[in-house]
DNA sequence: TGCTATTATGGTACGCATATCATGTTATGC
DNA sequence: GCATAACATGATATGCGTACCATAATAGCA
């Protein structure tokens, strides 16, 4: 592969000279440029950015570090950031933890060797600390969709706790009363805040919160599955579900039909997260849905000013609003 | 941040000793490494692999460049991928071109540019041009599912064909004998390959094989929809359906449903490419199904063998075996 | 004791593009 | 015709980690 220097030998030029072609960042007399033009094309010159980011500390990559690529929701914030950057000049890698400590703490130390400008992070548990090391190499970061305690660092998410208190509050006008929570993890702040908004939405309308109608499990299908096996058994009269995410949803969805038990009539159920349209014939469910995409494109500004120095201000939090939309799976009225 | 010439001066010693204690790729004492050691620890010191790679040529990235992240078929594709890198020491770059020439082309030259050291391509059209850019840089390559034609390069790939006349002829085994095919763009290898196997099934059952029952779309949603409607208008024999992917199979079914028209009573319906379980209450579509995961393997195995220069072999192509799975939008037996 | 093998450490140069400074040439204005 | 501005090109140094070569100290052995 051929450099700058075979390039300028080949024109009759300094190396300099070249750059300054391939840049247009000064004079350059045109039959000089023609000449070089033609060095290039003959060689097939194609410019090394190693040698220009080792110089100039500055990569013009973005990573990207979300938490299961094969969720529809994390794609599209991807697809939003993809936009913001592109638009910007920058370039993104794309890691997908699979929701894995240990692979995030790989990923991050790769990103850091790697020099890239800036972190866009879904963080896959509440573990400061590798934000911390980030924050220490002075890398611009920015979380995404779940915070995390006991560090200063942007982040832009939806109102989870709003979005679960919107539906449930929605279960509630429909005149349920038992209503339970099949949930995602603990140590991530997404199924804690919606936990607390389904709380909040009960402890409103007066209703008991106890801890028995909440299901801690994973933000999968399989997970889901479970939840509701285990709900139905504990709890045979709940009339109501809430479920954390789509994939739970369609997990809870999937026990009900192999029990034959229908959805909503012997069973409403909303969920927070939508299931993208691409994958659906008819939309079914009631759900809160985050905007995915504005998140992503939010979070990939937020970072961009602190890249570019732009900012040294605090750091912000910005929580998009969620938005309800009513289908079937909530079903009607119920006295 | 620090470099490996500020570790050096802190442990009082010289920077390539570092290098040395880092790597574990020398004799160093140990009271020696245990000064390096506490000198990275108190700096925070992360090696930075720009000069490591200007200097040795090798970035251990290869670039994966998919057309439809949103599609899991791909995502899968690339979790294989990232598998096999990953044990090999290998980062992985992930482009999303969205279908479009000109994303890909612009991708390719960024990854170009960086001197990743091999691309994975799922090509957007059948143009040879981009492939042959990247051949000429001897950056090696490897095509994923669609083949490209007038270039000679490795392609991992399902046995498409073969999977189209699976499903057709299952169709046609249950009695069907009007069967249109609703197929993905014409410039891309495996719509192509998927309406062939489709024709070769109506040929060996002695049917015709009329051109317009083939309708031309992309790999979406959207036009499944429309091409299903347009089918109906100009169709109304038609007792079966074959779809040349999972988008245009919700499609086409979206439109039944508005339409009131049942699946499978009404019109059967088979397709190639399965939708992903996690989204799914209850696999409905007969399908032919590729492993995605597979292809990602293998053509990553195919890429480091080139990468690494273990061999210089002929290109080769490889074909892998479809799988049908029967279900209920299929239908039971007409006659 | 003297000699080779092993252990331990360092100096220099390199890969690539460009910032900075320097120099030379032509055009413009009065 | 001369000073100044605009145009045109180049030499050198830099960023970072390590390959390569060189040197020195210690250990092992005859």
């Amino acid at each position: 592969m051929s450099t700058i220097r075979d390039v300028a030998k080949l024109a009759g030029v300094a190396p300099i000279t070249v750059s300054r072609v391939i840049n247009d960042s000064d004079y350059v007399k045109q039959e000089t440029r023609e000449r070089v033009d033609a060095a290039i094309e003959e060689l097939g010159y194609i410019p090394n950015t190693l040698g220009l980011s080792l110089r100039s500390k500055k990569t013009m990559t973005l990573a990207v570090v979300i938490t299961d690529i094969t969720n529809p929701f994390w794609t599209t914030v991807t697809r939003g950031i993809e936009d913001v950057a592109q638009a910007n000049g920058y370039s993104t890698i794309l890691c997908n933890t699979d929701e894995s400590e240990d692979k995030q703490e790989q990923y991050l130390q790769m990103l850091l060797r790697r020099r890239i400008d800036g972190i866009l992070l879904v963080p896959s548990s509440s573990n400061p600390d590798p934000i911390k090391l980030v924050k220490k190499q002075n890398i611009p970061i920015v979380l995404m969709d779940r915070h995390v305690p006991e560090v200063d660092v942007d982040i832009v998410r939806s109102d989870s706790e709003e979005g679960a208190y919107l539906i449930t509050k929605h279960l509630l006008s429909l005149g349920h009363q038992q209503i339970a929570m099949l949930s995602g993890p603990k140590n991530i702040s997404t199924s804690v805040d919606r936990v607390n908004g389904y709380r909040q939405a009960l402890q409103d309308a007066g209703l008991p919160t106890s801890d028995e109608k909440v299901f801690w499990g994973e933000y999968n299908k399989e997970t889901g599955y479970k939840m509701a096996e285990e709900m139905l058994a504990k709890l045979p009269d709940v009339t109501a579900l809430v479920t954390s995410n789509n994939f739970i949803a369609i997990g809870a969805m999937k026990f009900f039909y192999g029990r034959k038990i229908r959805v909503p009539e012997d069973i409403a159920l909303v969920t927070i997260d939508d299931i993208p349209s691409a994958f659906t014939v008819a939309p079914f469910f009631t759900v809160a849905i985050q905007s995915a995409l504005e998140i992503g494109k939010q979070a990939t500004q937020l970072l961009l000013n602190r890249v570019n120095g732009a900012t040294d201000a605090p750091c912000q939090e910005v929580i998009l609003p969620v938005q309800m939309v009513i289908r079937e799976s909530s079903g009607k009225k119920v006295f």
